[in-house]
RNA sequence: GGUUCGUUAGUCUAGAGGCCUAUGACGUCUGCCUGUCACGCAGAAGACCACGGGUUCGAAUCCCGUACGAACCGCCA
């Protein structure tokens, strides 16, 4: 068995004989004497192969290539001053080889392991056990351990219960898209995969068993994002006799935890806003609060222009709002506000109206057909001076929100606004109750079905206005994770469902279980859940999940290793009782 | 479902209608070298420029389609 990692050897171990273990990360041949740097996940130690020293045939060493997994004994020398590398941990010492046994000789690898460079993703994911040996992604996949193990050790510190559910569950009419997977027992009829395990973990609190926790994987039948993968894990949590207060606690003093114990840092208290604040000040029910560069509203002052454009679109619901680019307005060219123009239709935008001030006036299209007076209140208001430029939407307030907040960001990132060593979290509560879907004609709930409502007695009058028990922890503007507190009570559950249109029949069908096991003492309860892998990814300081994943799969949602998913045989459908009709385009 | 971008030796990459019989680096192979650490030196092999069609006297380069990958919109309670 390997007793030592070659990367945490030092000078205080020196002029002992080790066995030690690893990989050629790269090899050195001098001839007479052959450097070997020995790799494994702690790092590496420079190995050296000696004729005077090497027990075994030197052509044994000189047959060694990068890659190749070997076993060397030796003494472990101090280095003499003129050899020693300071770049290095382990650069003041090496092992002086005495035997060495070539344990997997290796063909030479598709791509260089010791090289942090860009490969291309097809080859990278085909060879993904090989880029997993690449430093960067070993650090990543590290680091995700070192974080699930702290929240593990934090939550059975408090009276958490780790308890798994179930990964074949009954599909759920509401949410993702589920993935479905036959059962041979009962031809015709299908499991899903659990998208979360909300209704196993409400029970779990109506078994007392109080606090539970998962490290639970999840799955989402939905198109993939750079921050978004059709199986990830979460960090799940629910908590009987406890309100939103206690879980915003009980979580905020878990991240400081984990992020005191991975990185070393203190965190400050997270600040707390409502939904509403998040939408008007940053565009985004996750804004990134690393810089400061604030939405503004102009409805008030553009609901009366003479600009037909604009009022007809504030007396149609629109909102308008602005983005103020302080002090670098002249960066931007008239073509680079072209380019933006074409970046905010991507969210929905008709178009985008601007203004720069410069030479102590607005310039601009806009400038020329404004009234003055409101040109004037703009200034006053928004404290605007030379170089500033400000970029109008006036729109629906979803494609207004959206389009700005997104600009906010791209803006944020063009002029190195954003502070990104910081981890700013932060929570965002008082989020609506329902949303409604254009695509489907109905209000959908936005959290989930089971969320506790605030003001309940708007719920059949105003659903538009009805506020969730529900919060958000935002991390530099990724949304890390969510909870809420839950209906316990049937008869508030039942309002909801209503709402939601659900009939009676798919209540019963789709969560009769659910609803029957209220009936029987259900403790108050409320709980949170946090993507792991956004977590890691933002430690680590990456933007793509495939980071921070072992064997991730592509925005095709396939594996390129092993090639899933794949056709099956035709026993195994027959088996299934399933016959596939696909149609083909011509 | 949609928009945009990409695909050149094993890998990364240069390339902007004729200078391409395609550049460089790493890797590979041969030889030299007993103190290198991204070792060095000398040499060699390795690419039907993703695939299919088109435009042109001439295409890695321009156009269309397909495949694969990526970013984003929709979607993701």
């Amino acid at each position: 068995m390997k007793k030592y990692n070659n990367g945490e050897f030092r000078l205080k171990d020196i002029d002992q004989t080790y066995t030690v273990y690893g990989w050629v990360n790269k090899r050195r041949d001098m001839g007479g004497v052959i450097f070997v740097d020995l790799r494994d996940r702690s790092g590496f130690l420079q190995v050296v192969f000696n004729r005077e020293f090497l027990k075994d045939d030197f052509a044994l060493a000189e047959s060694l290539r990068n890659e190749f997994c070997i076993k060397v004994t030796g003494k472990l020398i101090k280095r003499t001053p003129d050899m020693i590398n300071p770049k290095i941990p382990t650069g003041e010492i090496e092992l002086m080889v005495e035997n060495l046994e070539i344990l997997g000789e290796a063909d030479p690898v598709p791509f260089n392991i010791y090289e942090d460079k860009v490969l291309n993703e097809n080859i990278a994911l085909k060879y993904r056990y090989l880029d997993l040996r690449r430093e960067s992604l070993q650090k990543n996949i590290i680091m995700r351990s070192k974080i699930a193990s702290a929240v593990r050790n934090y939550l059975n510190n408090n009276y958490f219960l780790e308890i798994e559910t179930p990964i074949l569950c009954k599909s759920t009419p509401e949410g993702a898209r589920d993935y479905i997977v036959p059962s041979r027992i009962n031809p015709g009829s299908f499991y899903a995969l659990p998208q979360s395990p909300q209704i196993f973990k409400q029970l779990l609190m109506l078994s007392g068993f109080e606090r539970y926790f998962q490290i639970a994987k999840c799955f989402r039948d939905e198109d993939l994002r750079s921050d978004r993968q059709p199986e990830f894990t979460q960090i799940d949590m629910e908590m009987s006799f406890a309100n939103d207060e206690d879980i915003m606690t009980l979580t905020e003093d878990m991240l400081h935890y984990v992020v005191k114990e991975i990185k070393g840092l203190d965190l400050p208290k997270f600040p707390r806003i409502t939904w509403q604040e998040a939408m008007d000040k940053y565009g985004s029910d996750k804004p990134d609060t690393r810089f400061e560069m604030y939405l503004e509203d102009l409805t008030d002052i553009l609901k009366d222009t003479n600009m037909n454009v604009f009022r007809t679109s504030i007396e149609n619901g629109g909102i308008a709002k602005c983005l103020i680019v302080k002090n670098n307005g002249n960066k931007y060219s008239r073509s680079d506000i072209e380019h933006m123009i074409d970046f905010v239709k991507i969210y929905g935008a008709k178009g985008m109206a601007w203004l720069k001030y410069d030479d102590d006036k607005f310039n601009g299209v806009i400038a020329k057909n404004l009234e003055d007076e409101k040109l004037k209140t703009m200034q006053e208001r928004f404290g605007i001076t030379n170089n500033d430029l400000v970029l109008i939407i006036v729109d629906k307030p979803s494609i207004t929100y959206a389009s700005l907040g997104a600009l906010r960001l791209k803006i944020g990132n063009e002029l190195n606004l954003i502070a990104k060593d910081k981890l700013n979290f932060l929570w965002v509560t008082d989020f609506p109750m329902f949303e409604y879907s254009e695509t489907e004609k109905r209000y959908k709930a936005m959290h989930h079905p089971f969320t506790m409502p605030k003001n309940i007695d708007k719920i059949t009058t105003d659903p538009a206005n009805v506020l969730s028990d529900a919060y958000d922890i935002v991390l530099n503007g990724y949304e890390l994770g969510g909870g809420s507190v839950r209906i316990h009570n049937p008869k508030t559950q039942k309002i909801v469902f209503d709402a939601l249109g659900l009939t009676e029949e798919d209540i019963k069908n789709k969560f009769g279980f659910f609803i029957e096991a209220f009936k029987y003492g259900a403790p108050p309860h409320a709980g949170l859940a946090i993507g792991l892998e956004r977590f890691t990814m933002l430690m680590a300081g990456t933007d793509n999940i495939k980071d921070v994943i072992a064997f991730p799969k592509t925005q095709s949602a396939s594996d390129l290793m092993s090639e899933a998913p794949s056709l099956v045989s035709e026993d195994q459908l027959q088996e299934l009782g399933i016959k596939l009709d696909l149609k083909k385009d011509e």
